[in-house]
DNA sequence: CGTATTTGACCCGCGC
DNA sequence: GCGCGGGTCAAATACG
């Protein structure tokens, strides 16, 4: 295809992410989706969420806003493009607190018992992200064990689900494929690692685009292989330190466990990846 | 032999 | 209460 650019506009008209959350939202009612989904689970001691929190009107902004994919520079092949937004529920910071040791215990025993005291299930942070691709998994840099697959409703496409393979991480992603568009795969993240990619020891070494962009993007746990990214996010980001990264549309991100500091120390290597108004804008 | 995938069963939440 | 759909487990299997 020669319009890749031209993708991403079509992707966010034909395919508004909002759609996405909806039907990934299991039965959970979630009118406004991403702040709802925007989890209160601090991996890294990061309250990150709790920034979220504060932007709590979605319904009335619009659905989403796609980033030019120029702002991302990355020079991945034409093959693929894909876009993201992310998600996460909002839930009691007390109740999550209270919850969390326990909920790590019943965790272990997996779900066989009621892990949820009073509030919605799911409280990870989630991001999604359409990806125009042939290929169904996409490599981001982390290894994933694949612990699942169902059929989804109204879609011919069955829906994968990985957990990445390190012992301490427990974060999971969700994969299928666009029922509308079978080119396209959903790719939905959930939590955050808590390592660095295994994959991409060093992200700072090449200094080429290509690089810093996988980096971050192993970093951010986001699809890499012959993939243009683009982000979806509204228009201002309390990208507030270097450690979290956060759209009030729900796009958060904390990179907390990112090993390859220099790429977060060094604007320029974001910029590469992240469009600059999302790096200072307040 | 160790690791990853497949796949049926099970559990849970939600809507009716 | 029941059925449905989503999410997860774990035994079996495949693969290196």
């Amino acid at each position: 295809m020669e319009d890749v650019l031209g993708n991403s506009s079509f992707l966010a008209n034909s395919f508004p992410l909002q759609s996405i959350f909806d039907s990934s939202c299991e039965g959970d009612k979630f009118p406004l989706g991403f702040m709802e989904l925007l989890g209160a689970q601090d991996f890294t001691s990061t309250p990150l969420f709790d920034i979220a929190h504060q932007f709590p009107s979605l319904e009335t902004d619009p659905p989403m806003k796609i980033e030019s994919p120029d702002a991302f520079n990355l020079p991945a092949t034409p093959n693929t493009s894909s876009i993201s937004s992310a998600s996460s529920d909002a839930v009691n910071d007390e109740a999550v607190k209270v919850d969390e040791q326990e909920e790590d215990q019943q965790k272990t025993k997996k779900q066989l018992k009621p892990k949820k005291i009073n509030q919605k299930r799911q409280r990870e942070p989630r991001f999604a992200f359409m990806t125009k691709s042939e290929v169904d998994h996409l490599e981001d840099g982390y290894r994933w064990r694949k612990y699942g697959q169902k059929t989804v409703k109204n879609s011919p496409f069955p829906r994968s689900y990985y957990r990445c393979t390190s012992t301490s991480c427990n974060v999971k992603k969700r994969v299928e494929r666009s029922f509308t568009d079978p080119s396209i795969v959903v790719t939905t993240y959930e939590g955050q690692h808590t390592h660095p990619s295994p994959l991409m020891p060093r992200p700072s070494l090449g200094g080429s685009h290509l690089n810093s962009a996988i980096a971050a993007g192993a970093a951010f746990g986001m699809p890499m292989q012959r993939a243009q990214t683009h982000y979806y996010h509204h228009h201002q980001h309390p990208f507030g330190n270097t450690l979290s990264a956060l759209g009030h549309d729900g796009f958060s991100i904390n990179a907390g466990f990112l090993h390859g500091q220099s790429l977060l120390k060094d604007p320029g290597l974001l910029q590469d990846i992240v469009p600059s108004h999302m790096l200072k804008e307040e």
